[in-house]
Formats: C-alpha cells, structure tokens, sequence
DNA sequence: CTGTCAAATGATAATGATTATCATGATAAT
DNA sequence: ATTATCATGATAATCATTATCATTTGACAG
C-alpha cells in the first residue's frame, strides 16, 4: 500500500504534479476498493469519510489526474455514470469485465486473453493496438 | 432497403409496437448511415430534413424502442454521448471496433475474432456468454 | 361511417452527471 | 517576507437524457 502510493506520488512529481493531502486520501480510497468500480460520486461519499472537508470538484479533478496518469482507467457500464478502475501496476492494457445481465455484478479478468486475436488485427487491419476494452455480458457463475 | 424496413415492422408487430411515420423516418436515417455512429442528436438533425415536425423526445424514444428489440446497439466511446449502431441482422454477436487516437475516427470489424477467447471465459470463469464489446484504441491505417 | 380508447407524439420542464468559474488558500523558490 | 504558481472548495453553468402531460393518431367495435 504503502510503497504503491509512494509510486503514485513519483510519478506525479515527474510530471511535476503534487501528492495533496486530497489526493492522496483519494487514491487510499481506490486502493482500497481495487475490486470495485466506484463513480466519483462513490469516491466522493468514501473520501469524505476521512477527509470530509474534500470538495466533489477535486475529486472529480484527481480523478481525471489519474486517469491522465494512467493510474486508473475511466469506464463507463452503460448506466450513466462513469467508474474509475484502478489499473494493474505495469500492466500493459486494461483488464476485461463480465458483466451479469441477472445480478448486475461486475468481476474481473486479469489475464489478456487477447495476444492471437490482437495480432490478427494488427495486421489484418493494418491497426497498431495501444489498449483494448473487452466486456462480456451474460450470466455470472453465481445465477447459474 | 424495403425489405429490411419490413422485417423491422414485423418485428414491431410481434410485439405489438407499431411502426409509425416518426418511426419509420428514424429507421430510414439510420440505415442511409450504416457505417455511422450517430448520436441521438445526429439522428434528429438527419430525420427532420425529411420529417421535420417530429420531436428530439420520439427520436429518443424510438431508439430506446430499437435497441430494446435489439436492432441498433447503444455504445459508448467515452465522449459524453450514447451513439446508436445497426446490429448486423442475424448476427449473434456485437461487431467490434477500432478507435484512432490520432483522428478520431471508427471503423468496424464485423467478424467475430473471439470464439477461442469466449470458450476460454466459459470454461475458466464460468460465465455464460450473451454478448460482448470489444474497442481497440490505437492508430488507424490512415494515420500511421 | 362515427365514437371509443390505448398507444404515440411533441413541447417543455426536470433531473443528474460533469465541467467551468472564481475567490481563497497552500506551497516552494527567490 | 514576497511573489508566483498550483490546488482547492463552493457554486453556477452546461448538456444529455428522462419525465410529464396535454394533444393527436389510428385501430377497432358498434
Ligand atoms: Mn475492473
Ligand atoms: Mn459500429
Ligand atoms: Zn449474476
Ligand atoms: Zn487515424
């Protein structure tokens, strides 16, 4: 935890950005719910728990810091929020969703997956791939 | 044309939905632009050259109405707006596609790409596939 | 034909997420 | 200490989408 954010903040520095007491506590509230797809709204409710002075528009704005940053990605699930999804630490692209159509729970796939299909395309469409978004909708172990 | 028009009103009827004037302006517009991602206001401004007394609230309804019945898809590329895309007919699942972070533009790819990977997520994550969205985000062939 | 009624429409108000604005506060270099 | 820059918080503005409601339409029964 600890050195992860101790990262964060460097690489926020290379950028010469600062690690605010408000945006540290807000990205302690994303690793700490690194399993979860919170909207800023979350964030916001969850921030304030420790930092209740914290404003919605600096969330908002650390967020997109983040996002920028590359620390998190920005999805959107097709209700009319935006959620912000913290990113595997070196990771190349983005990690793939099911999405269950019964429950409406979330989980993740951490493994690519994609490796044959992206080279396929690579070459097929003559597209160099920078990242991918993959989400599956169906029915998730749990409703079956 | 016509004919794909009519399998739309029969699909309607089955549900007991009319195809209506308004209706069938917007269905019209959105098969002149196959290729497109149009965005709801895109598809007002294109249905009231023809069909100019119709409201931006039957426009939405109407693709509201269409993607219920699973003839456009609702998708979101991260710019503010929802954009409406005619699904292949007959075809089981979502068509990909290619995002060019230099010009902005979309292509599409209609094959499917991903039965190994879907048989993969089946069996591994226990997950019973309906459908899918797969976005590559990268430079496109005209760009590079 | 008419009258009836549910479905559909259009104008417009309301909502809700996100962004912009701006005065104030913190920070670091000079 | 002074100044310059960045960051923050309150709040207003924006903008896409949804809700409301009075009116219209079209299928159907008599
Ligand atoms: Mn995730
Ligand atoms: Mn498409
Ligand atoms: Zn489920
Ligand atoms: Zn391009």
């Amino acid at each position: 935890m600890e050195q992860r954010i101790d990262r964060i903040k460097k690489q926020l520095h290379s950028q010469s950005y600062k690690l605010t007491p408000q945006r540290e506590a807000t990205v302690r509230v994303l690793l700490e719910h690194e399993d979860d797809h919170l909207s800023a709204e979350d964030v916001y409710m969850l921030v304030k728990e420790k930092y209740p002075e914290i404003g919605l528009a600096t969330v908002y704005r650390t967020l997109e810091l983040l996002t920028e940053l590359k620390v998190v990605d920005k999805i959107n699930f097709g209700d009319g929020v935006s959620r912000y999804d913290l990113r595997q630490e070196g990771a190349a692209h983005f990690h793939h969703h099911l999405v269950c159509l019964e429950c409406g729970s979330v989980d993740e796939i951490q493994e690519d997956l994609l490796d044959d299909v992206e080279k396929e395309v690579e070459t097929r469409w003559n597209f160099e791939i920078k990242d991918h978004r993959l989400t599956f909708h169906g029915i998730c172990h749990r409703c079956k």
